[in-house]
DNA sequence: ACTGGGATTGACACTATGTCAAGTCAACAT
DNA sequence: ATGTTGACTTGACATAGTGTCAATCCCAGT
């Protein structure tokens, strides 16, 4: 309890955030972790007793520092249904590429590893709830195109939401993050209202 | 060239896609794919001298016998570009899941793996050539959306046909199939002709 | 009968995770 | 001041996987 032990413990995390964010879904190594915070390989394992174990208070950290809840005070001003949706895109929208090495790294991790891949399907139904919420304020306002179910609408647009979708357009296909949340938000539009 | 050594090579592949399709993403080992033909560890190192070069052969194999080349003889049939587009959800849907396990072992050595990555780049760019003649044809009948450039549109229909796409609405939210096809087709209907 | 190529066996180097035991060192207690 | 506690170090070890090497085996073709 002593703020040397959260200390060094709050260092481990900071670094391994900061090594996902540098290497991008290369696996990271516990040695390069300790020498990024000029500790031992041992001492790691003080803190924390394996790497999935790490990885997941890692995830923790980032979102207690980056945390999706405050940044739904937009979000909350938002009353109408096309209100929700846009903020919900540019709240979305800025949230990943801050937290881009995180989910990389959870999500590589994803079929060797049960654990880690429940840390990170935690946050991604925060989201999908999110998703839910909004597809049925505009059921509610009369606005949800009548091709989809609530369910299939709230699927679409979760899966539109994801890590993946995102780093398709922006990584591969070099659009900007602005041009994502706009032309996203022209999509969802598009499918999800009459 | 004797029909041997040909033998035992075509085994080995066939045994690494079948494993790759069963383990879906979990990495392969090189001992796992030789128990499966029957032979030494170390023989598969004299037929493919590591385990990246492994497989991108084995993908290459894939190719061979499950080609989308084929596939594409009801695409060409197609003459409109609503048909084309039609066509190639159907013929991309179709193929998405018997290439499934090979696509997520390639896909999780992405970025640790410079050359494998590259094997399925490759692939992806064929299909995204197939999604911007359909843009085109659209384009020239005067349908295409006119809020999208025809570049925008080509990387907006790539990126819903991707394979994470796919994932998360067939494995995650429970899809079948052929919903996946249809949902796909009208959603794409939907944002890309005006 | 000889040779060459596919295959085997077993040993090895290397890297990474995770465990263990012994010892250092400083802060804090009595 | 002494002793205890807890964080950390050092170094050794077990394990699992990739990739290399050398010696050997065995069979098919000339």
């Amino acid at each position: 309890m002593s703020s040397q032990h959260s200390d060094t413990r709050t260092q481990i995390l900071q670094a391994t955030w900061q090594l996902m964010e540098q290497h991008l879904g290369q696996p990271i190594k516990m040695g390069d972790v300790a020498k990024a915070v000029g500790i031992s390989r041992q001492a790691v394992y003080l803190h924390f007793k394996s790497r999935t174990e790490l990885m997941i208070a890692t995830s923790n950290y980032v979102d207690e520092i980056k945390g999706l809840n405050e940044r739904l005070n937009i979000y909350k001003k938002a009353t109408t249904g096309v209100e929700r949706l846009e903020a919900c895109v540019e709240v979305w929208g800025h949230y990943i590429p801050e937290i881009y090495g995180l989910a990389k790294a959870l999500l590589a991790t994803r079929d060797t590893d049960e654990a880690t891949a429940a840390a990170w399907n935690n946050n991604m139904h925060c989201l999908r709830d999110l998703c839910q919420e909004i597809v049925e304020t505009l059921k509610q306002e009369g606005l949800l195109n009548s091709a989809w179910s609530p369910e299939e609408a709230t699927e679409i647009f979760w899966t539109m939401m994801s890590i993946h979708h995102w780093e398709q357009l922006t990584v591969e296909c070099a659009w900007s993050n602005q041009q994502y949340i706009d032309k996203m938000t022209v999509m969802l539009k598009k499918m999800l209202i009459k």
